[in-house]
DNA sequence: GCACTATGCAACGTCATGTTGCATAGTTGG
DNA sequence: CCAACTATGCAACATGACGTTGCATAGTGC
């Protein structure tokens, strides 16, 4: 009763309060693109937002709440596609990924978050919760792929997304090698055969 | 003629030079594998290694330097496998990678590997051809079996290879799903099929 | 208007950095 | 074996970021 949409139920707040987080949380998500987490300090944060250094540390106890939260701000603009044809999908999906890898601010800001979750729990999970929305969506294309008869249903259609997905963050993350169209269109290849087998 | 092979033909080393390489080396790789970049200390890797701390910035001009060594320390001992059929092989490739990325030292080491490279050219350099090695040894896998005939000739072996590595490091970096045998199994399947649509 | 509370500012101790000067111990060549 | 040479250990330094705290100031809500 008391209790409503989490997202939507929260208490009024301080006005104050409510400027610093938006002000702070900007400044930290655009340094976070530009630098990376380590690179970050509370310093260059409070200089960036104009709050005081204190200020910070008394809204957000732990730097890597902090963190979390400018990580939020980076990824949560998004949409989905239903265009009509696994291949038409999972092209699109793929240019974007490819896209947000290469040039978004998220794609910049992940190799931190990585590191960073290895050894911080709070960031790991918000990894996980960035990296399982994204394939969510991929899996429902190839559902949806199946429910058209495109193709037969899938044992795993999470893993099939999966597979998608981690060639362009591995090219991203690990090699270096260019995310372009050709390549994108080319990867969609090699997954619909993997999946029309 | 002076020139021999550079790997047996260093100018002879001052042994003590030599013994301060050697022991900060084996006490880097091991904060490396416990603690990731980030959290290394110069202090932590002197107290450890019984080395000074003057020392360890004398022989290593650039932290990264010294990273990038020990790194390599971790990585280099590596062997490859002809089994013979290319399911075999695969599945022999895929579970020492699993292995490699849950429990190995270079596996703990690698997250903070990532995110340095992001920032540090040097870094970057070793990250590459780290992940070009375990490449090759695969797209060779592919080679041999199309010139077994098992499979037809790939247009580009090196990029069914990455599909295939791509897996294993987004599961281990990203998501934290499982990497079991019956996943290595699973996603060999998976592969082939993307091979011999 | 008055209590309340968030912010800004300044200062503090701590820790790690990277550098330097000097004494000591090990190495190399004659 | 001795005499240069040179790498190491130690101690100290300035720097910069950390996280915390006390206090004055300014904004908020009743």
């Amino acid at each position: 009763m008391t209790e409503t949409d989490p997202t939507t139920a929260r208490p009024p707040l301080d006005p104050r309060v409510e400027r610093t987080r938006t002000v702070v949380l900007a400044a930290t998500a655009e340094l976070l693109a530009a630098d990376g987490f380590e690179r970050i300090t509370v310093e260059a944060i409070a200089d960036a937002s104009g709050v005081a250094r204190s200020t910070i540390y008394r809204n957000w106890p732990t730097t890597a709440d902090l963190l979390v939260e400018a990580f939020a701000v980076l990824v949560d603009k998004k949409a989905a596609q239903v265009l009509g044809s696994l291949r038409a999908d999972l092209e699109a999906l793929g240019r974007e990924q490819a896209a947000g890898l290469s040039n978004a601010d998220w794609g910049r800001a992940l190799p931190s978050l990585i590191s960073g979750a290895a050894h911080d729990p709070e960031l790991a999970r918000a990894q996980r919760a960035f990296s399982q929305a994204r394939r969510a969506e991929i899996g429902d294309v190839f559902r949806r792929a199946a429910a058209r008869g495109e193709i037969d249903e899938l044992a795993d259609p999470g893993e099939a997304a999966e597979a998608f997905a981690a060639t362009f963050f591995f090219r991203a993350l690990m090699t270096g090698q260019p995310l372009d169209e050709a390549f994108v269109a080319r990867h969609v290849d090699r997954v619909i055969a993997s999946v029309t087998d």
